[in-house]
DNA sequence: CCATATAATTCCGTTATATGAAATTTATTG
DNA sequence: CAATAAATTTCATATAACGGAATTATATGG
């Protein structure tokens, strides 16, 4: 779609075919269809590849590379701008421990919301946002949409523009039932949208402001539908939004700025 | 001290600059500070700054550049090799459901062992290991021992001669008192050495190997030191144990060669 | 608050090096 | 064991990466 025939630098040629690496799946992918996706020659393509697994990014099994484990271990140290994950992981493990449910920490990142980190609780759960750096259209799921909602209006409509194909590709909500879970999620100030898109799962958001009132982050549950029944959700609830106000008083003053809402999804697609 | 005057590709030189970011505190490098580490001129580390921070690998706020979060999203999907991650989820979640303690999963890379997974206990535990993504030396921490113990001799030897000042640089055993332990971790299939190198703290590791017997990985517990008493300790071996050959059956009969086990600490020394 | 130093960026001519066509080797498949 | 397809190497050419010098922006201190 979006060709733009601005040529890029051959620096980030190659971060695309890194991209595109990271993007097959867990089999790798062969040269030949490397070069091909991104338009180079298979020289060219062989020899960005031999350099990124000389640097330990990229390995090689027979004729499939893909993202090694240095990678993994490089972007470990990434995300890391204030602290967040550092300064949550007190306030996760006691809400783990608390709860007994599995607790979410997200952040925005453009159009999505990115899971940074997220502590187990013993039952099975299956999320729209994964395990730790998976990421999700913002609005799909609760976290999701409590920073969503609490976006200030100009950004959050841009957002909204933006996502509202994805949220339907993903079979989600249509715009105006999104507007609507927003709306009820900025009157009340938590999300507890049980769409059963997940059956018997349910799961409860709550946004975290950071000291300039932005909403950049979320914390959130994820647990079987029975442990969310009216007895049991308000103190969930409760103890949430006192755990996320200790989170957002923690955060530093500085930065925070919304940095490449752009790109974010131009290269993959 | 590593010199070696063979000229490097522009891209490979990139990468190291991306590395050198990645390796700068959370606070951020300066540009200023990168050019001259990775001796280049200001000009050349900028435009590749600007092109990394184009493709949302680096992100900049104000003169102080760090791995964005684009890029933790990006390397979530590395070392997924044979899928031993989403493999071993429901073994960790399992052992962490029936132990109630912290569960870690490591696998070998190079010198190091990766914490690929790891699931928190209700108890706040400090570890050599780190959380996910962070590396210690093959030998460090019961874990990571119980891979070097289950190495062929020749590679095993190899990892001592290269890890015994990396160990020592941190305090740990000396080579003889790391043989000893070796010898036993080998002897009884797994490690439970207590060097009380963190107080109040205990761990227990046993190796997972691969369908060619290659200890590929380990699972470990990491727990408070009055909850591995003799009482509890058998049992916890055996569930450990089970789980571990659980997870070794599962893994895939092909590939798992070792692969740039030289490169892994020389760039960033 | 302005002067001065230091860092970040832009410009530009030169040269290194990234590039794809073609050739060669290696692996896969009938 | 052919025959085919992919991976890798070679090489001449054109591109774009490079650093010195100039410019702008940002700290620093008087």
């Amino acid at each position: 779609m979006s060709d733009s025939a601005e040529p890029l630098s051959s620096l980030r040629r190659a971060l695309g075919l890194l991209r595109r690496v990271g993007a097959a799946d867990a089999g790798g992918i062969r040269l030949k269809d490397l070069a091909e996706q991104a338009g180079c020659s298979q020289p060219t393509a062989h020899r960005a590849l031999q350099d990124f697994a000389a640097e330990g990014f990229v390995e090689q099994t027979g004729k499939r590379y893909r993202l090694a484990l240095d990678f993994f271990v490089l972007a470990a140290r990434a995300g890391h701008a204030d602290g967040l994950r550092d300064l949550a992981k007190p306030v996760l493990l006691r809400l783990s421990a608390t709860l007994t449910d599995t607790i979410f920490l997200l952040v925005r990142n453009g159009y999505d919301a990115v899971c940074l980190d997220r502590i187990e609780g013993p039952f099975p759960i299956r999320s729209f946002t994964g395990d730790i750096g998976g990421k999700v259209p913002l609005g799909l799921g609760q976290g999701s949409l409590a920073i969503l909602a609490h976006l200030p209006e100009a950004e959050r409509e841009a957002v909204i523009r933006f996502n509202v194909p994805r949220l339907l590709d993903r079979g989600f909500l249509d715009e105006a039932a999104l507007r609507v879970a927003l709306q009820a999620a900025r009157a009340q100030g938590w999300v507890n949208l049980n769409t059963g898109l997940i059956p018997g799962m349910a799961g409860l958001g709550v946004p975290v402001f950071d000291a300039q009132g932005r909403a950049v982050a979320a914390l959130s549950v994820g647990t079987l539908a029975d442990r969310l029944r009216p007895e049991r959700l308000p103190g969930v609830v409760a103890i949430l939004r006192a755990e996320a106000a200790t989170l957002g008083a923690m955060l530093n003053p500085f930065d925070t700025a919304l940095r490449h809402p752009s790109r974010s999804l131009s290269s993959l697609s």
